[in-house]
DNA sequence: AATGCGGGGTC
DNA sequence: GACCCAGCATT
């Protein structure tokens, strides 16, 4: 028993607000340079880039990336090491090894090429029902709708769906009005086009309605308050941490580095750092001490605080941390025991995290002289 | 300076 | 469903 006849008023609202959408899309649509390409690959590049950074950011990263891994046989055969010094300074670098994996994967698999249906993608390491409904859609049109945090909100408003997205009954509503507005003909681009409203036109704080497509059949807008949807419900504070970081470094201007094993930041280099447990800002000189010990015994080198400079911080998700630098002398005649090592910064080959590379240009700007 | 956001993995 | 990942744009 069909619901719907060609003349439901849903089925008309969603064909004319498609249309409206897509025309919006054609007009407005900013030329990336992943747009232009129907390739897979490329496009599973910058939805992987785009995961966790602005298209100004990415732009760079993807265009060195794919000048030199064009395809995942490519970036297989190249080392980890060259992956993430490559992809130092995007952040969230758990994301360039899951592309490793994938790109591993692919190359062994049984005809070396990525998937080509959404719920082939969906198994690969890093790709989720968003990454893999966008590469399939635009890549190879297959209609299934992308939903990501744009979508979810441009969606959640349209159609005044309440309640938090990110629990699941929310979720399917706002899945299933995505799915059942999908254009057929055109799902890659409407996908894109309604990321695109997202991003430019239905922000989360200051939509600009007046100039949105969707205007006329927005329910949020007709209730007068379109930035109360999505709902999201409060965030718990920050937990805050404070870090010593031992900032040691040799007359031949090398600097102390410890090459992180395990997440966060597997694979790159950091200043040496501890975590203290402590109120007081700047940490006492006992707990400077405490750190800086544990640093040495671990190295194997001497090492003696010096002058303590000024505190950096970076916040991520729920944490919001404090390093506090540490000039430090050290014992140049011993070689450190892995993961240190004493290291030039001025080598591009090192993948340094972003966090490290801001303390040693703030405080030890002729480390990076070349 | 404080706030808000983001997709995927893992258990 | 809760928590982790190890930043940045916006306000």
């Amino acid at each position: 028993m069909p619901r719907h006849t060609p003349d439901d008023p849903d089925r008309k609202l969603l064909a004319e607000s498609g249309r409206a959408l897509l025309a919006w899309y054609d007009r407005n649509r900013r030329e990336l340079p992943w747009r232009g390409t129907k390739d897979a690959w490329a496009i599973l590049v910058s939805e992987v880039m785009l995961q966790q950074t602005t298209v100004v950011a990415a732009r760079p990263y993807w265009e060195r990336f794919m000048a030199r891994w064009p395809t995942p046989h490519d970036l297989a055969r190249a080392e980890r090491d060259e992956l993430l010094a490559e992809w130092a300074g995007l952040g969230y670098y758990r994301r360039a090894h899951l592309l490793m994996d994938t790109a591993l994967a692919v190359a062994e698999s049984h005809d070396g090429a990525l998937p080509r249906t959404s719920e082939k993608l969906r198994e690969l390491r890093g790709v989720g029902d968003y990454t893999a409904a966008a590469v399939a859609s635009i890549a190879h049109d297959e209609p299934v709708a992308a939903v990501d945090g744009n979508v979810e909100r441009v969606v959640s408003r349209w159609r005044a769906i309440g309640g938090d997205p990110k629990k699941s009954v929310a979720k399917k509503a706002i899945r299933a009005a995505a799915d059942a507005w999908l254009s057929q003909t055109r799902p890659g681009d409407h996908n894109q086009a309604v990321m695109e409203l997202g991003a430019t036109i239905c922000k989360p704080r200051s939509p600009d309605c007046p100039r949105c497509p969707l205007a006329p059949s927005c329910r949020a807008r007709a209730a007068g308050e379109p930035q109360r949807y999505p709902e999201t419900p409060p965030r718990a504070k920050p937990t805050p941490v404070t870090k010593v970081g031992i900032l040691a470094r040799r007359p031949d201007g090398r600097v102390l580095l410890e090459r992180r094993s395990e997440s966060p930041n597997a694979g790159f280099l950091e200043l040496p750092q501890r975590v203290v447990e402590t109120t007081a800002m700047p940490p006492t000189a006992a707990q400077i001490s405490d750190a800086c010990n544990e640093v040495a015994s671990a190295a194997g080198l001497a090492l003696t605080p010096g002058v303590t400079l000024t505190a950096h911080k970076h916040s991520i998700t729920r944490y919001r941390i404090t390093v506090w630098p540490i000039e430090t002398a050290a014992s140049t005649r011993r070689r450190p025991v892995a993961p240190f090592a004493w290291c030039r910064i001025d080598d591009v080959d090192q993948p340094l995290t972003t966090a490290s590379k801001r303390i040693l240009t703030k405080n030890a700007p002729s480390l990076f002289a070349s």
